[in-house]
DNA sequence: CCAAAAGTGTTGCGGTTACACCCATGT
DNA sequence: ACATGGGTGTAACCGCAACACTTTTGG
């Protein structure tokens, strides 16, 4: 990693930043790093860096998703750009930031030289973070939850097959809220967006549930909630 | 104005651009200037100008906004950030762009160096822009719609004082599409946003309109259609 | 047989839509 | 008197919210 002087710099700098979210066990989780280096040594930050002058500003937000994380391929979509003079201190970076969703899985997570932990961490429990990271999660959160009922995007957050439940327990992890069962299969079932697999679940002490697939793995704008 | 050599920079460069929008006669119109310099020399583009390193994003694209048209305290908000590679071609500008409203007036815009037309445009009318500027309209205008459908944004479009009428108009020419006036006077009325002048419209050649006003000069989310 | 989660319909309410006529003013 | 836009109420419909019991499996 080539070292940069950022007093070099005579004009802004672009860097992107990236909220990732998934959810674990009934909880919203984002993925943090932690700095070992810099300003804000030994907290935790989003996963980002500088934008390279040859590559798109999409590019980089991927870029930095799959190189601090090694995760590619998930759903990744521009936030808002924090352009605040003062927000970093060793000098003027403007950041693009995006937010991306994954489904919860076993990730095997990379550390470099930069930072040695990453982790997901509940968003009830974040602390303080470096440089204004705690805005763009509250903004990304915002972004999430209104996504969410107008659009089909919960599918980015579930693996391919999932039950009626998990996704039932999905908009209810994210928007904070129970949502009566029969109401909400009811109006899922009725906009077409998933299929019923012929596949069930198995080994639970209970009565099994269908598995269902969505139609479309891609955005759509439909009136969920 | 300091000439600038953009082959000197080994970095992005971030710039601003605003579209500022108005209602006029019915039409929903975009302010443009013809640059005179440049690889678009003579094209229509939208105001706009690099970010200072010592002013943040927002107000550089309020500075450039004042400079360009002379219009201040206007609603003004940041839209999306444009980071392709290859969007200008003189070097690596990464463009910030916002949206503003206007109210309907009589601007005294002013001309510079750079350009010397200004001028409303019909959004129906726009031909080949420089830049990615025709993008980044439609994505002001795809944004415009869905506010003025739950916020109470239209008020940064009207004047203090307004008609049912005018303000029905608004949405009917930024929505493009017709209202049914007992059902859209209901609605607003129950939403409680606006207040009755003991004012009335005068010279019309039929009965006078009362004047109303917004109880609120700022943004409210408020679901209006 | 018991525990646990899956699965399934009906009713009432409230908000949205559709729709047509009289009123006040200027010419 | 007539042309023009201002201003007003009601009924049907539809989508949303509230609500409880039976089914299927494993232990």
């Amino acid at each position: 990693m080539k070292k940069i002087n950022w007093k070099n710099f005579k004009h802004a700098v672009i860097a992107t930043d990236v909220v990732i979210f998934t959810v674990i066990d009934n909880e919203l989780k984002v993925l943090l790093i932690k700095t070992n280096k810099g300003p804000f040594k030994g907290k935790w930050v989003l996963p980002g860096g500088l934008v390279n002058i040859k590559e798109s500003v999409d590019n980089s937000a991927a870029k930095h998703l799959k190189n601090k994380t090694g995760l590619s391929n998930i759903y990744l979509e521009q936030l808002y750009s924090f352009g605040e003079v003062n927000r970093d201190p060793l000098g003027r970076v403007v950041s693009v930031s995006y937010f991306a969703l994954a489904p919860n899985k076993e990730y095997q997570f990379k550390t470099t030289k930069e930072y040695d932990e990453i982790a997901w961490h509940s968003i009830n429990e974040i602390k303080k973070l470096g440089y204004d990271h705690e805005d763009i999660i509250k903004l990304a959160i915002i972004r999430l939850k209104s996504k969410l009922e107008y659009t089909n995007i919960v599918y980015s957050l579930l693996p391919t097959e999932f039950t009626f439940t998990d996704l039932q327990k999905m908009y209810e992890t994210i928007l904070e809220r129970k949502i009566d069962k029969r109401n909400f299969r009811k109006k899922i079932l009725s906009l077409d967006i998933i299929k019923k697999t012929n596949k069930k679940t198995i080994g639970g002490a209970n009565r099994p549930a269908h598995l269902y697939k969505f139609k479309n793995r891609k955005l759509e704008v439909v009136e969920i909630i």
